[in-house]
DNA sequence: TAGATTGTTAATCGATTAACAATC
DNA sequence: TAGATTGTTAATCGATTAACAATC
């Protein structure tokens, strides 16, 4: 039938569809610098979806982000041919995959450990829901927080995470405690078997790899200092 | 008199201190792979002091943190020489260098841009004062929020700020207002002639830039998206 | 078909590591 | 002085960019 297929239309059918079932990528072969930058792609790609933009190039999205067009193409190329030559890349369908590669998809399930300011305020925020996140409980130590409601969560003791953990799988513990029992507290998530910690605390706890639990930190404080160390060198560097 | 120096006095004459003075550090010459280290030097090193270790060498340090004592020696070096050859580096000199130059000697002065869950939560942070940063005030539209008391701080109305601006100097608004107004508050930020901005927020603000105001992004977001990918892989990758 | 833009290889650039002479 | 460890240069490695053939 459509004779007439207008380049808006001729993304429906997706490339490569056929050799994308078929090959395996090697996911621990991505660079890091590539992993870095996929969060930022996402962030884009979301941005031109909700301007109602269908499709992009390379060369757009480079002068959009401040980024050559050549390292887009081969940061996407890492996990498969996701364009169409001579047309550029299907927003929608290219935010799917990048989605799926973050694990926006796995509808991950989180609880919040620290039930304080920032634990407080990490709840409220819309962050969880647009990547499918789950927030499914909070937990404290504090007897003034315990039984507040959260956003839709109350506040738990502390003391029964370990039976929470035994009936719920947990995919993430984000850690908002204070830094003096940061450690301990990371410790026992990873007794409890839950296997990926957000660490808001200044703590280190890489040394829990060695027990297979992933951290991330947040490091709040790394980002402010890089501001300091540019608003400092503006007026000490003349040359 | 003191003949027998021990090594751990030995420190207390520091390192090139006749050259350091005269040399000119060219700031922005440092690659800002070096600069986005910095920050994590500063807290071990801190970590250390904290803990009365006055002297470490490049391959205790490279132990500790997972780097290679090259590394560290090499970053180091692109501000000065910092230690001293068979003695290594003196844990509270070299902090207080990488303090100046990042800026936490410079005693800045800082406001929050919305009061909000967010807002409340970094004012209560600890992260300010051990950075020599003074919050000095906090904005808002709600009338909820307005004349609420938050740390040492009352919540002025967002109204109240160009008045504030014009008589008190603001090195860096942090920038924690829902999504949809941050394009304006930024502009308004920038209007009053504020050249930093700490951005919570997902709005993209580089092109502030342009008009002399620097950016830094928490986006907390990214980091989160860091660790899902990393969760998602586990599963994923099978070589 | 002609035009556009990708996927991908090769060239360049920058950052990390290794090595060692300088020196405390 | 001998031992240790830095500062710094040279070698390696990885990441970015440029270029272009493949192809929609």
């Amino acid at each position: 039938m459509a004779s007439n297929i207008s380049k808006q239309d001729r993304n429906q059918t997706q490339p490569n569809d056929s050799t994308e079932s078929t090959q395996k990528i090697n996911y621990a072969g991505v660079s890091p610098a590539v992993v870095k930058r996929l969060p930022r792609y996402f962030r884009y790609l979301r941005e031109l979806l909700r301007n109602d933009i269908l499709r992009i190039s390379s060369g757009e999205l480079s002068a959009m982000m401040n980024v050559t067009a050549s390292q887009i193409r081969q940061d996407l190329n890492c996990f498969g041919g996701f364009g169409q030559q001579g047309y550029g890349y299907n927003v929608k369908y290219l935010l799917g995959k990048i989605s799926d590669i973050l694990g926006v998809s796995a509808n991950f399930r989180a609880i919040i450990v620290g039930a304080g300011n920032l634990g407080q305020a990490l709840t409220g925020s819309t962050m969880f829901e647009h990547r499918n996140i789950d927030l499914i409980a909070l937990f404290d130590v504090s007897p003034a927080l315990i039984g507040k409601t959260v956003g839709h969560c109350v506040v738990q003791s502390i003391d029964e995470l370990p039976a929470f953990a035994a009936e719920n799988h947990i995919d993430i513990a984000i850690l908002t405690v204070p830094r003096d029992v940061a450690r301990e507290a990371a410790d026992n998530i990873a007794s409890l078997g839950i296997h990926a910690i957000w660490n808001f605390t200044s703590v280190e706890l890489s040394e829990l790899g060695s027990r297979g639990v992933l951290v991330e930190n947040a490091h709040m404080g790394d980002s402010l200092m890089q501001l300091m160390y540019k608003i400092n060198i503006e007026g000490e560097d003349r040359d």
